[in-house]
RNA sequence: GCCGUGGUGGCGGAAUGGUAUACGCGACGGACUCAAAAUCCGUUCCCCGCAAGGGGUUGAGGGUUCGAGUCCCUCCCGCGGCACCA
């Protein structure tokens, strides 16, 4: 009997739905379990086969913990903001709430067609008002705490999105969406300040499980390093080396320092001028490729080195950037490689001096010891439509009075939200304008403190912002008091296992943690990180090794597999494919063989008898032992070889007892549970697997009464020998050494005889 | 350039310092069949050998160890992150 998935499939999915197996209880006393895995931007391409690892994963996880006893909280939802489908309205004029809906409807469509034990129940969108009136509150949050300020800033700047971009959003020089290099511009922009947070961000990873590598790359991102500040006259340098000042020989400012204007003579201001314009046209990545030689220019100026009370000349150059430690360098181009080469190449002094003590040469200069960050603060402002409106009025009254600070008024609480108003265009502008500012009904408003004529920001927030917080909303997801109750938090938080893809480790994965620790810190969640352990998954490529892409036509879609070879096969097979973090190619090949093994799995019935081998019952218990270890450690391709391991097993056996059959059944429901209830039935179980215990392995049962026990002579393999699990060392060695081809060797005494218990005699002779 | 990570059959890959190549794919052979498909059973790292057995093999070269895919050193290649960050 071959088995048919596709009634099958439907049959227990809608069973599931019916019985609403999946829905977490907020007031249960079995240990709470929540599991997360990111939630998709529902795009108009439909689910991707990269969305089901992460998803199969961690449902396979979830159905595991169901049946260890757990109260398991696995949700889903959209992160429905962002730009494809504002795009696609500007071609065809359809609001992007429309596509989003149905994008949405093809995606719950899709997950569910592959069993996921998704709470269907607390789904919600980012997009929904009722969502997003939460985020604008936690913005505001932000505001009135003073980390949401507005600046005139030179941001990233990407000409085809006609968008600016925060840091974490630029790869390489290029815009992390659309890979178009980006540019710099200067604007007004909402910023909030992360950096408030770096030290902490930092510090506390020693408290999450997360991936090695993921905490190296927050690490690196955050880039902590200590130095002093020293004062050349009124310039501010940092320097992390101030022992070697006596060699300082020059400094260097950014050209976008402030002093430069002030430090720059009439005699060189022409030509300062000319090199400023010239580095302001440059995009990031041609001023950062450290390649191509060095470029600077002499202000006229000069400044003191406390140190040594030397005059050294001012000079600029863009191999200073003006956003890190203070914009300003003091130049030792004897123990710095790229001070050399601009020393050499503009023929200033090359001294070797001796080092002094740091302490030392804080005492000499009057220099503090100063901890300066790579990270940048947040840009939260978009100048696009599809996103949560910034919640603030401009009020010029109360920005003339100063009731206002900058006139900037927060929409208050019961306004809440700020609804994204009917657009007619959705084109962003040239100038880099929101397509908000065009509306005059949204713009023109009254100020909610002093009543008078004020203006709506126009800007709209990130898509990053609805992703900060998501999974406090899943707790709670239909509070219309909180944005989730403090009880419920209480319960639930943190976030068990969170897995997602490395791409978010320096953009969500760090926003989310920041934006949970100010709201831990204002008293509004209960734990100061969300995400106690944090996993990541590999990217799946195309069956040649390269990247999926629609313009190569090499994706495929998870609905052509799960119609073809079922649902099971195609979790069975996601999960099979390779190491789960690593990237792996698509094998349609290797598909196949996973139904071939489901379909050996189906016939498991007709193999049914009174008793059964030993090694089939001993294969069984080690099956246990190893995929419940397996799963806890992310080794989900191992655990289906060992599947498989037993299914060979029992085939050459022929004969299996109803109750191992079971037990099987059970242990292979996380992975294929549509198979494993449907003959589970068939067996005349009753209950869906999914409420049953989980399997338990049995140590005595699982133990080998024989064991083979490889003999080497010399540390080589001359033989094994059979013996009984219970043999002792001194017999064990007399066995080994009348092995026939082992005898051969040894024959003195050996100088030494190492022995592994239950694996190796060594003699060494 | 710096940091991290990896390199194992024809392919995807497995292996707490202890029998390298589990499991799957592909290939080959057999059974079943009028035949094919499906299924079931075998074989399948390389070399020598009828066999027993021997030799070699985890990117290259050294080292530590009774024993190294695993640990250490030097080098080569792939992937990822950062990239003039002072």
């Amino acid at each position: 009997m071959s088995y048919d998935h596709q009634r099958i499939d439907k049959k227990w999915q809608s069973a599931w739905e019916k019985a609403g197996i999946f829905h977490a209880k907020d007031e249960d006393s079995r240990e709470k379990f929540y599991a997360l895995v990111e939630f998709p931007y529902p795009s108009g391409a439909g689910l991707h086969v990269g969305h089901p690892r992460s998803y199969t994963a961690m449902d396979v996880i979830a159905r595991k913990k169901r049946m260890e006893g757990k109260n398991v909280l696995f949700p889903m939802g959209w992160d429905a903001f962002g730009l494809p489908a504002e795009n696609y309205a500007i071609k065809t004029g359809v609001h992007p709430a429309i596509t989003t809906k149905e994008n949405i409807n093809t995606f719950r469509r899709q997950l569910q067609s592959i069993g996921f034990s998704f709470d269907w129940s607390r789904e919600f969108s980012t997009t929904d008002p009722a969502y997003y009136k939460w985020t604008q509150w936690m913005f505001l949050q932000f505001f009135k705490a003073g980390l949401a300020y507005k600046a005139k800033a030179m941001i990233n700047w990407c000409p085809k999105d006609k968008c600016g971009l925060a840091n974490e959003e630029v790869i390489g020089g290029n815009c992390e969406r659309c890979g178009t290099p980006v540019e710099k511009r200067e604007k007004e922009q909402w910023m909030i300040a992360i950096t408030k947070y770096a030290d902490r961000l930092l510090a506390d990873l020693d408290t999450v499980d997360y991936l090695p590598k993921i905490k190296k790359q927050q690490q690196d991102w955050i880039g902590r390093s200590e130095g002093a500040e020293i004062d050349f006259d009124d310039i501010k340098v940092f320097t992390t080396r101030p022992d070697t000042i006596l060699g300082a020989t020059f400094v260097v400012l950014a050209p976008e320092h402030p002093m430069v204007g002030a430090l720059t003579t009439d005699g060189c201001r022409a030509e300062v001028e000319e090199y400023i314009a010239l580095v302001s046209k440059k995009t990031d990545i041609e001023r950062g490729d450290d390649t191509k030689e060095k470029t600077g220019v002499f202000t006229g100026s000069f400044v003191v080195n406390p140190a040594n009370n030397e005059k050294v000349p001012v000079w600029i150059a863009d191999y200073v950037v003006v956003n890190y430690g203070t914009g300003a360098i003091m130049a030792v181009p004897e123990h710095d490689e790229r001070d050399h080469a601009f020393a050499e190449k503009y023929d200033l002094p090359i001294v070797d001096r001796p080092l002094l003590s740091f302490d030392e040469a804080l005492k000499k200069t009057g220099g503090r010891k100063k901890v300066t960050y790579k990270l940048r603060d947040w840009v939260f402002s978009r100048q696009r439509y599809w996103g949560e409106p910034i919640p603030l009025v401009h009020c010029e009254d109360c920005a003339s009075t100063g009731s206002a600070p900058d006139g900037w008024v927060a929409v208050p609480d019961e306004d809440l939200p700020v609804l994204l108003p009917d657009v007619k265009k959705y084109e962003p502008t040239d100038n880099g304008e929101s397509p908000l500012s065009s509306i005059k009904s949204f713009v023109n408003t009254k100020c909610p403190k002093c009543g008078g004529a004020a203006t709506r920001e126009t800007d709209t927030m990130p898509n990053w912002a609805g992703s900060s917080w998501y999974f406090l909303r899943y707790i709670d997801p239909k509070n219309d008091e909180a944005f989730a109750s403090k009880e419920k938090l209480k319960h639930w938080m943190p976030v068990d296992v969170y897995n997602g893809g490395m791409e978010h480790t320096t953009l969500h994965l760090l926003y989310s943690r920041f934006w949970n620790k100010f709201l831990f810190d204002q008293g509004f969640v209960t734990t100061s990180e969300p995400y106690a352990r944090r996993h990541s998954h590999g990217l799946i490529m195309a069956d040649d090794g390269t990247k999926m892409s629609k313009s190569k036509g090499n994706v495929v879609n998870p609905d052509d597999i799960v119609a073809e070879f079922g649902a099971d096969t195609f979790r069975m097979y996601i999960m099979f494919m390779g190491p789960f973090e690593e990237p792996v190619p698509w094998s349609t090949n290797g598909v196949v063989g996973v139904r071939r093994f489901l379909d050996r799995v189906a016939r498991l019935p007709e193999m049914i008898a009174e008793t059964e081998n030993a090694s089939v019952t001993k294969v069984l218990h080690k099956t246990i032992a190893k995929v419940t270890k397996d799963i806890d450690d992310f080794s989900f391709n191992t655990a289906v070889a060992a599947y498989m391991a037993f299914v060979n097993v029992v085939y050459a056996s022929g004969r299996v007892t109803k109750q191992t059959v079971v037990q099987f059944l059970m242990l292979l429901a996380p992975f294929a549970p549509h198979l494993a209830n449907e003959l589970y039935e068939t067996i005349g179980g009753t209950g869906f697997a999914e409420v049953q215990p989980w399997p338990v392995s049995n140590a005595t049962l699982a133990a080998d009464d024989e064991l083979t026990i490889a003999v080497q002579v010399n540390g080589k393999l001359r033989g094994s020998i059979v013996v009984s699990a219970d043999m002792n060392e001194a017999d064990l060695i007399v066995a080994a050494k009348a092995e026939p081809n082992v005898a051969k060797y040894v024959i003195d005494e050996p100088k030494k005889t190492i022995v592994v218990k239950g694996k190796i005699v060594n003699f060494v002779v």
